[in-house]
DNA sequence: CACATATATCTTACATATAAAGTATTTATA
DNA sequence: TATAAATACTTTATATGTAAGATATATGTG
């Protein structure tokens, strides 16, 4: 037998199915884009992000902590491996920061930064398809309530 | 130098701004609720959401394939560990399933069903107070267009 | 300057995710 | 029935995520 209901206030129902939803968009989502990056172009999901905090940032360059927290990892220590990964593969390049001889800043290379423009070209048309079935309003609305969810969440802890 | 920008199709713009927020706010809720389990359970997210999905089954049960296709897991690669790895645990039991000798049946345990009863109710306290910055009708709102979302995601592929 | 403390990164150990291939069994079809 | 195809699960290899601790350097305070 399947159990009863192990909770039971209305709001913290509403709440729970709520959040289970939003998981399995973005659950959805990751993988649908992480596998077509992959099948297209032979590099994750987290590389691609990772080359996208680089492209967008003065100089495309970052200190190693500095694009952990973009990335929203909680340890730097999976950042060392995806960085000599992507530096194995010639996409970023990793020298010493003048300024603090503890840190390390990264560079996207030119084959790095090339091959991010192409990928985010792809990748945009990819998203876009997703959305498909919201129209113009209901997409301003949802970021909308998107954008205070996540100010509420950051600032929580 | 920072790049410009890539994408010049308004509607594909908000698309990935929208995305980008999306994808933030999960991944904040997984680190936090994630943290919170393993801090206080010693389990992880994705261990309470294979016990989740147990608990709500018929009788407790689950084919191993199932499981997985409920938990999202677009192989069924890494569910034999998870299963294995919660099975010395003591969490769930694996037992053959007489109907069909290629496949195995994974119940959850008394100890697990106790424990998940636990961690779900403080669970789902945590999220609620996630959502706390936004109003009833606001929730409704979010749910039901995250639901088409979902929907026209899954029937994309 | 001497010292305690904080910071940046790396290392290690382990859990989890993905892809691909392997094994056993079942199902479909000629 | 014989055989091909599909299915359920495991195994392997590799990438990524998390936590804890180690090392080197920087910063603040006396």
């Amino acid at each position: 037998m399947a159990a009863a209901k192990l909770i039971k206030d209305p709001r913290e129902q509403q709440s729970v199915r709520l959040w289970l939803e939003l998981l399995r968009c973005a659950k959805t989502q990751e993988t649908r884009l992480g596998a077509r990056l992959r099948k297209n172009y032979g590099h994750s999901l987290t590389r691609f992000d990772a080359l996208s905090q680089l492209y967008r940032a003065p100089d495309m360059t970052l200190p190693v902590t500095a694009l952990a927290t973009r990335l929203l990892a909680s340890s730097s220590g999976n950042i060392t491996g995806l960085i000599d990964r992507m530096e194995a593969d010639g996409l970023v390049v990793r020298s010493p920061n003048p300024d603090d001889r503890r840190s390390f800043i990264v560079r996207l290379s030119k084959t790095g930064t090339t091959l991010f423009e192409k990928m985010a070209i792809e990748h945009g048309h990819w998203v876009r398809d997703g959305f498909e079935g919201l129209s113009d309003s209901e997409l301003k609305n949802l970021q909308a309530s998107l954008i205070r969810l996540r100010k509420h969440l950051e600032q929580e802890d």
